[in-house]
DNA sequence: TCTGGGGTCCTAGGACCC
DNA sequence: TCTGGGGTCCTAGGACCC
C-alpha cells in the first residue's frame, strides 16, 4: 500500500574528508587555476599542487566543498572571492565534469539494478521507487537502503545519503537529516514530530523568494504553514502554489516517479571575465555569440535532436536578465542556421548597457528522427494555421536583415568571410 | 570581492482562429 | 455594429532546482 521512496546524494571527493577544499565551477576558473599551478597535476591525489583558494582571482562559484571548509562558513554557490575571505588556506579544486559524469554513471545503474524505477534528478541525485523491490519494505525501507549505499560505497568509494518515505517530497528531505552518509527513514505519522519544525525553506519548491514572502507572514517553519488556512494561502500565494504550500506543509505529495523524460531545451552560456558593451567589445561579442551557437549546435547533434525555437539571455552588470526569442519554419541543430535565428533575438534586445553574460538556448525540442519523418512527410505543406504568421514575421525579419549589418557582425559567422568588424 | 552553468515549469498578455 | 467566449501558439519574465 505505501510507496517507499528514496532520494541520494553523492558527497563528491569523500579522499579530501579533513581538509578544507573547495571546488570552484565557473568557465574561467578551470583556466586561471591551470595557469596558477602550471601544467595539469593529477588533483585528486597531488592537492599541495594546488592553489590556495587566496590566490584566486575571477567570477566562479564555489559548486562544493568538504566539511572541513564548511566550518568555515563557505558553501555552495557562494562566489570564490568571498569564500576567500572566510577561509583563505582553503585548497581551490577546478570542477571535472568528465570524472562526475563517470561516477554519475556508475552511481545510477547499481541503483537500477537493485530498483529499476529510478529518476534522475541530475549528477548526484535520483529517486527510487522501493514499493515492487523485493524485500523493499523491511524496516521500513532501511534494509533495502542500506543495501544501495553498501553497493555504491564498494563500487566507487563514494558515500551517500538516502531518505526513505511514502512520498518524494518527504524522501527529500528525510535525506538530508544524516548528512553524510546517512540513511533516515520517516512515515507518514512522523510529519508533525519530524517535518513540522524544519524551516519552510527545506520544502523542495520553497525558493529563497517564497521564504521571505513567508517570513512577511510570519511563517517560518513547515508547522507554522501547516497552521495556515488553506483559503487563506490560496489568497495570498494564488490558487495553484497557494494549494500546493498547502498539500506539502501536510506531507501531501502524489507525483509518480518518472523513469522518462525527453529534454525541452539545451542552450550554453558564459559569464565574461569583465563586462563586455556590445559596441566597444563587439568583436570579442560576435566571436562568443558564435561559439555558443556552435556549441549548442554541436550538442543538438551529438544527441540527436532538432529544435525551433532559438533564444539568446543577457545578463547586465546589475544582474538583471533579458530574453529574447526566434521561432523558425523547420527545426535545425546547423550552427549557421541557430546563429541567424539567434542574431535575430538579440537585435531585439536592450545592448545599451555592458553586458555580463552571454547565452544561446535552442527549445521546442524535437528527437532528429521525428523530425526526419515529419519532413519527409511534407512538414511544410502541412503548416497550421498560426504558423503561416510565424513563416510571415521571419520573412520580415529576413528582409530587416538584409537591410541593416547584424549586430556582432553575423557575418563573420563563417569562417570564410574573416573581414574585420 | 558580489553572485556559474544547465535545466524545468509557471504565468500572463497578445495574436489569431473558430 | 457590437458583443463574447474558448483554444492554441508565441514571447518575456521569473522562481526554483542540481
Amino acid at each position: 500500500m505505501d510507496a517507499f521512496y528514496a532520494s541520494v546524494e553523492l558527497l563528491r571527493y569523500p579522499q579530501l574528508k579533513g581538509l578544507p577544499v573547495v571546488i570552484a565551477g565557473g568557465s574561467r576558473t578551470r583556466e586561471l587555476i591551470a595557469a596558477a599551478q602550471g601544467e595539469g597535476a593529477p588533483h585528486e591525489i597531488a592537492v599541495d599542487a594546488f592553489p590556495r583558494i587566496s590566490s584566486y582571482v575571477g567570477r566562479g562559484v564555489i559548486t562544493t566543498a568538504t566539511y572541513a571548509a564548511r566550518a568555515f562558513g563557505v558553501g555552495s554557490a557562494m562566489g570564490v572571492m568571498k569564500a576567500a575571505k572566510l577561509c583563505p588556506q582553503a585548497v581551490l579544486l577546478p570542477v571535472d565534469f568528465e570524472q562526475y559524469r563517470k561516477y554519475s554513471r556508475q552511481f545510477k545503474s547499481i541503483v537500477t539494478e537493485i530498483a529499476p524505477l529510478m529518476e534522475d534528478r541530475g549528477v548526484d541525485e535520483v529517486y527510487i521507487d522501493f514499493t515492487d523491490v523485493p524485500g523493499g519494505q523491511r524496516e521500513g525501507g532501511r534494509v533495502l537502503a542500506r543495501l544501495i549505499q553498501k553497493t555504491i560505497f564498494e563500487a566507487t568509494g563514494l558515500t551517500c545519503s538516502l531518505g526513505v518515505a511514502p512520498n518524494k517530497l518527504i524522501a527529500k528531505m528525510a535525506s538530508e537529516f544524516n548528512k553524510p552518509n546517512g540513511i533516515s527513514v520517516v512515515y507518514a505519522e512522523d510529519v508533525q514530530t519530524k517535518i513540522w519544525p524544519l524551516s519552510a525553506r527545506k520544502i523542495n519548491g520553497i525558493g529563497p523568494k517564497a521564504e521571505a514572502k513567508l517570513a512577511g507572514h510570519g511563517i517560518h517553519t513547515i508547522g507554522e504553514l501547516a497552521a495556515k488556512e488553506r483559503a487563506w494561502l490560496l489568497e495570498h500565494f494564488g490558487k495553484s502554489y497557494g494549494a500546493w504550500l498547502h498539500d506539502a506543509a501536510w506531507g501531501r505529495d502524489d507525483r509518480p516517479i518518472s523513469t522518462e523524460s525527453e529534454p525541452v531545451s539545451m542552450s550554453r552560456e558564459t559569464t565574461f571575465e569583465r563586462d563586455l558593451h556590445s559596441v566597444r567589445h563587439k568583436a570579442e561579442l560576435g566571436e562568443i555569440f558564435t561559439e555558443l551557437c556552435e556549441s549548442v549546435a554541436r550538442d543538438l547533434q551529438r544527441k540527436g535532436y532538432v529544435g525551433r525555437t532559438v533564444g539568446v539571455k543577457l545578463r547586465y552588470p546589475d544582474f538583471k536578465i533579458a530574453t529574447r526569442d526566434h521561432s523558425l519554419d523547420v527545426y535545425t541543430a546547423d550552427a549557421a542556421q541557430i546563429r541567424r535565428a539567434a542574431g535575430l533575438a538579440l537585435k531585439r534586445a536592450p545592448l545599451d548597457k555592458p553586458l555580463r553574460l552571454l547565452g544561446v538556448r535552442v527549445g521546442n525540442l524535437m528527437p532528429l528522427d521525428e523530425w526526419k519523418e515529419a519532413e519527409k512527410a511534407g512538414w511544410k505543406a502541412n503548416l497550421k494555421p498560426n504558423q503561416a504568421s510565424v513563416q510571415v514575421k521571419s520573412m520580415i525579419d529576413a528582409a530587416e536583415k538584409v537591410a541593416e549589418p547584424d549586430l556582432f557582425s553575423a557575418s563573420d559567422f563563417s569562417a570564410t568571410s574573416s573581414r574585420a568588424v
